[in-house]
RNA sequence: GCGAUUGUAGUCUAGUCUGGUAGGACGCGGCCUUGCCAAGGCUGCAGCCCGGGUUCAAAUCCCGGCAUUCGCACCA
């Protein structure tokens, strides 16, 4: 018997009744996994990205660029995920079970004993792979029909299009935003007079075509990426940022890590804490720039509000890794006793720029400090609605009448304030008008609403994790003053409109 | 995609087995009363996932589709 309510429902139907997120074309239906974002949760979502910004990008002398979603299929053949994103798969005639070819080539000659063959199955081609499940005759697993009467099709976790008339050019929805920026590196390093290391990211739409979109927006086919790119120089081990050397002694700073010797462990557990610096020592975070981020990351995540025991990092197993990826470290959040990716963090080494040199034929290398060089990658790729989800779980509490409500920190709160006359009289109104223009002037977005009673606004307020409610009531006529209410222990204090302004800011 | 499960106003739910006017709560709007933490009264709005079949009659039974959740498989 499960006694616990699951965060995920509580927050699904908040979610849903706020206007928090919302099924996309609902009325229509036979699409799922897409979702939109209502008033509410745009916000939201904007502000986190925000955040992002400001610790990825602008505190660390990063760039910020947008490339297009469509590209043809020269980029993705380059980038090694027309080839990896592309499975054979064979469906039983008899009782349509389907099966990976290459996993069930692979699994057979594992039982042969035929490593040699096994090792091959990766390099041929479908018909190959066919040609060899009906030589060997294998079976349905399920019901035993011979699967040489079913035929391998592909399938693809990229979302094709054609652009161009008629039939026109072969081209791909991207499946992750990175591409754009390998693409972009080289003119924007030397038109910039750039220095290694670099990164520069982008915050935008990617799109994969899966099989089974699950868990709200853990699993989507159209999704939020903000991934960040750093080049540097894997010879030189001086980490720099503007120029200049930075203090290391962040690599003190203890994370939460689950390291791949912890998962071939028979006892479970869910991280050991440890030192940035003992997981360099150890090789489990590859590099100085990978140990960096990793620390920049965890400082993210906390001033979104997490508890450092709400995450963890976890170094995949090898069979988990991405085509390009050398080494990856998870960000990993708990959401109902699990744990949900949220960033990957790879090493991508000189995987893509190599190789967009070698399909373009073009020179890829760019010269830093004299030295001429194809840069490595370290990557940071959040999952920007995986976060977003993230959050609104984890900001799940009770307040002191048992209700639910979310408590947001400032920074990605949907507003900060909102603005609340006390009754539907014309005098209160038009003094709450002044004070949302006066908030407005200053750069401060708040949310009004005049219906039901002051209780309910307040309620309703603390559902959407607004931090302050200002109330405008009969004494504002007399004295100008307003009372602010915070939503962690609903407390007010009274303030004169003309410091309101100050008091905020101090705030 | 396969298997199981579920689908009733914006939300939660009764009714489905045994076919016979779809009921409640919350919500949203209006009016009255009140005025700082989901108040009360009156009143209104809003629903059987879609399509077909059986039947005098379908929310209810049957078939198909779509979607949900959970397994399997897949997966950033």
């Amino acid at each position: 018997m499960d006694f616990m309510e699951k965060k995920t429902d509580k927050i699904l139907n908040l979610a849903i009744r706020r206007g928090i997120i919302l099924p996309s074309f609902e009325i229509y239906g036979e699409l799922s996994g897409f979702y939109d974002y209502g008033p509410i949760g745009a916000r939201i979502k904007q502000r986190i990205a925000s955040q992002w910004r400001k610790f990825f990008i602008e505190d660390i002398g990063n760039l910020e660029i947008e490339t297009t979603i469509i590209a043809p299929e020269k980029v993705f053949e380059a980038s090694g995920h027309l080839k990896t994103f592309t499975d054979p798969i064979i469906s039983c005639a008899e009782c349509k079970t389907s099966y990976r070819a290459d996993k069930l080539l692979e699994e057979f000659f594992e039982h042969k004993n035929d490593l040699e063959t096994r090792q091959k199955i990766k390099q041929l081609s479908f018909n190959e792979m066919f040609e060899l499940i009906k030589i060997n005759k294998l079976k349905c697993q399920k019901c035993s029909h011979d699967l040489s009467l079913s035929k391998v099709e592909t399938f693809n976790l990229m979302l094709g299009t054609n652009v161009g008339p008629l039939n026109g050019i072969k081209a791909y929805m991207r499946p992750e935003t990175a591409q754009g920026i390998f693409l972009d590196f080289k003119t924007i390093f030397r038109a910039y007079g750039l220095k290694l290391p670099i990164g520069i990211g982008q915050i935008g739409k990617a799109f994969r075509n899966e099989i089974s979109p699950r868990n709200i927006l853990i699993r989507m086919r159209e999704f939020s990426q903000m991934e960040l790119e750093y080049f540097f120089d894997p010879e030189d081990t001086e980490l720099k940022i503007n120029n200049n050397i930075i203090d290391t002694a962040f690599l003190n700073q203890k994370i939460n890590l689950l390291t791949v010797d912890d998962q071939t462990k028979t006892q479970t557990i869910e991280y050991n804490e440890i030192t940035i610096q003992d997981a360099l020592n150890n090789k489990i975070i590859p590099n100085k720039l990978f140990a960096f981020i990793i620390y920049k990351e965890m400082e993210f995540m906390l001033n979104l509000g997490f508890k450092q025991n709400n995450f963890r990092f976890r170094q995949m197993l090898p069979n988990e890794l991405p085509h390009y990826s050398k080494t990856n470290i998870d960000l990993e959040v708990e959401i109902d006793g699990n744990f949900e990716e949220v960033a990957g963090n790879s090493y991508r080494t000189d995987f893509d720029l190599k190789n967009h040199e070698k399909y373009s034929n073009l020179d890829m290398s760019i010269v830093n400090s004299n030295k001429k060089l194809v840069p490595h990658v370290v990557e940071i790729s959040f999952g920007l609605d995986r976060l977003f989800w993230s959050i609104l779980v984890n900001s799940l509490h009770k307040d002191k009448r048992e209700w639910d409500i979310l408590i947001l920190n400032k920074n990605i709160s949907p507003y900060i304030y909102a603005v609340f006359p006390l009754q539907k009289d014309d005098k209160i109104l038009k003094k709450s008008n002044q004070i949302i223009s006066l908030l407005s002037k200053n750069n401060i977005s708040s949310y009004f609403s005049a219906s039901n009673s002051i209780g309910k606004r307040y309620a309703k307020a603390d559902e959407i994790g607004i931090n302050y409610s200002i109330t405008i009531d009969f004494q504002t006529l007399q004295d100008n003053t307003v009372t602010i209410r915070d939503i962690k222990d609903s407390t007010q204090v009274r303030k004169n409109i003309n410091e309101l302004i100050q008091y905020i800011t101090d705030n």
